[in-house]
RNA sequence: CGGGGCGUAGCGCAGUCUGGCUAGCGCACCUGCCUUGGGAGCAGGGGGUCGGAGGUUCAAAUCCUCUCGCCCCGACCA
């Protein structure tokens, strides 16, 4: 396309909003346009991109035996109501009503409707198993969106759904997408890597999440040294030490000591001389088990996915003030174990060292000296903290963790039978028995790739993006458009290059050359053809490499066929 | 939801504390000249209910009250 004809508009200058490169790029490159806080409209130039990755998706989904369908973004309560998502979805799904005053939700996730289609059609263990996505507009009402496009209220998702008959047949199908997910971000020239998962009170083991490694993700990943264990924080065990045990106590008492006012791990530390690895944190939570505390080191954090497990409860959340001083006899900030009669979970971490400080239970009191084996009653010990950089690998003796950060662009996980048996999608088996069908979920974060991969593709200049995903591979730029030679050399170049069926943009626009230059390097077009008098004359254009910097000089009879070869086979893996 | 910051032309900003001339600058845009291998130069021009509402005042972008929106940090999160 010429570019004086395209609706594209660059800007040298970055919207204050932006912080993260992708954003502050696709804002430049006019890909992109903010309508309101996590909500986007697609330009041509942001479409075109976001296009090449939806089609990589469809060809690598259909080639693993999936079908594509079109679900309504607006979905009936009824369907909810019916898995019980209505009250525990939250705030998160944003519920309308229409002028009957029936209650609606915007889709924030399609596993209900699916699961409506397909109760009503499959019947028998012969039709199964069936896999369907689609690509489609999502609405989650994010508590904070940021970042553009990375995590929008608004976003485009890929979302599939399969159905089985058997768990072996369900471990099929989601092999089968956990390979078709390597192939299609492999085809989207990113860096990435798939980490174990916590698959939340959904139950079923298998979950995987797709990271794309940037520093810029925001979530974190523990990878292991030595062996091919990788798992997200929330999932990321620690090897668990040979015995599980409190270290022997030497005989004594532990101490009351007056702190006013320290209530935090800081204030404890500075206030008593200590560090905060001699402490024991003591919080309070309240869950659908009961009451109960988890201790933890004071220089590590509690997590709550894995204290969910530990527990076998579904709702965990800190208990509140009022809960606190009703258990520990204390306000906030002095809770320790020595004493209390509620259910106590420490953290194995706890029986490597001793003695502790820890909350006195009683107002701006706390206990040195503590030694958890005989000071404290009935404990029981477990894994329940974040794992972080240099933790033991929990799969293998020789390495430990390192932590690095990754976007997530696609989740895989087993949903069981969650959903059939809550809406009653059920078939009859080879032996006339009822059965609830198997399901898998697999999600792709469709704009959140373009937008990943953009954080991985670029540099000073702009963005150096993949041929798989560039909306024009190829980009001529006449130096003068005024020179007849020039422009008749670039226009013949560029029509060749459009019958070949390489999108090519011309940039016939009579500006200076810097100003063309500077809008291809920001653009990322990944082969940039520029023709010149100069070049001309010695009977060459040239041909820069966008994302190594590589210049060629060729000559224009050979251009196209450079181009073609370049190209090809590029857009695969 | 808590804390912080910001709303002045498409984008980036000044002016607000200390009220006062026609609301200004750079980029972008339009016209002309000139220029053509890395965001040129000169001249002329268009574009603003200063987020909105109310109030104080002879006079409000500026002061007061309310309100809406946006960004950052945190909390939260299938």
């Amino acid at each position: 396309m010429k570019f004086s004809s395209m609706f594209l508009y660059t800007m040298k200058e970055v919207p204050r909003e932006a912080e993260v490169i992708s954003h502050k790029l696709m804002l430049r490159a006019g890909m992109i346009k903010k309508l309101a806080s996590g909500i986007y409209s697609y330009l041509p130039y942001g479409l075109k991109a976001l296009r090449r990755v939806e089609t990589i998706i469809r060809e690598e989904m259909n080639a693993a035996g999936a079908q594509e369908v079109l679900l309504p973004g607006v979905q009936p309560s009824e369907l909810w109501k019916e898995s019980g998502r209505w009250n525990v979805y939250g705030k998160e799904l944003l519920r309308l009503i229409d002028r009957k005053g029936g209650e609606f939700a915007l889709g924030p996730t399609h596993e209900e409707v699916i699961t409506d289609i397909v109760r009503d059609q499959i019947h028998s263990y012969k039709e199964l198993p069936v896999n369907l996505y689609q690509i489609q507009t999502k609405f989650r009402d994010e508590i904070r969106p940021r970042f553009g496009i990375m995590r929008a209220r608004e976003f485009i998702m890929k979302d599939a759904y399969s159905f089985d008959a058997d768990d072996r047949g369900a471990e099929k199908s989601y092999e089968a997408m956990y390979r078709a997910y390597e192939r299609i971000f492999s085809r989207c020239g990113l860096k990435f890597k798939a980490v174990e998962a916590d698959s939340g009170p959904i139950g079923g083991n298998f979950s995987h999440e797709f990271m794309v490694l940037a520093e810029t993700g925001e979530d974190v990943i523990l990878s292991c040294s030595s062996c091919k264990y990788a798992a997200n924080l929330e999932k990321a065990e620690i090897a668990k030490p040979a015995s599980l045990a409190f270290q022997d106590a030497p005989a004594g008492t532990f101490e009351r000591v007056h702190t006013p006012g320290a209530r935090t791990v800081e204030e404890v530390c500075e206030f008593l001389g200590v560090e905060p690895r001699n402490l024991v944190k003591t919080l309070i939570y309240t869950s659908d088990k009961g009451v109960f505390a988890a201790l933890v080191r004071g220089d590590h954090e509690v997590n709550e996915a894995k204290l969910r497990r530990v527990l076998g409860c579904d709702a965990l959340e800190l208990a509140d003030e009022a809960t606190i001083e009703k258990h520990t006899s204390a306000p906030r900030g002095f809770a320790g174990p020595v004493g209390l009669s509620i259910r106590m979970i420490a953290d194995s971490a706890l029986m490597e060292a001793g003695p502790y400080v820890v909350g006195g239970n009683l107002e701006d009191h706390h206990l040195k000296n503590v030694w958890l084996s005989r000071d404290v009653a009935a404990v029981t010990l477990d894994d329940i903290r974040d794992a972080r950089q240099g933790d033991p690998c929990p799969r293998c003796a020789a390495g430990s963790l390192e932590a690095i950060r990754g976007i997530e662009v696609g989740h895989v996980f087993k949903l069981g039978t969650k959903y059939s048996q809550a809406m009653n999608a059920m078939f009859l088996d080879e032996n006339g028995v009822l059965q609830p069908m198997i399901m898998g979920c697999y999600g792709i974060g469709v704009g959140r790739v373009v937008a990943a991969a953009i954080e991985q593709h670029a540099d000073e200049a702009g963005m150096t993006l993949p041929v798989s995903i560039a909306p024009y591979p190829v980009m001529v730029l006449p130096i003068n458009v005024t020179a007849g030679d020039v422009m008749e050399t670039a226009t013949a170049i560029y029509n060749e290059l459009q019958r070949q069926g390489i999108e090519t943009i011309l940039d016939d626009r009579d500006v200076r050359p810097g100003v063309k230059f500077m809008d291809a390097d920001l653009l990322g077009v990944p082969y940039r053809i520029t023709v010149g008098a100069k070049g001309l004359k010695e009977g060459i254009v040239e041909v820069k490499e966008r994302s190594t910097g590589t210049v060629e000089k060729v000559s224009p009879q050979e251009i196209v066929a450079y181009c073609s070869a370049r190209l090809s086979g590029r857009n695969n893996y």
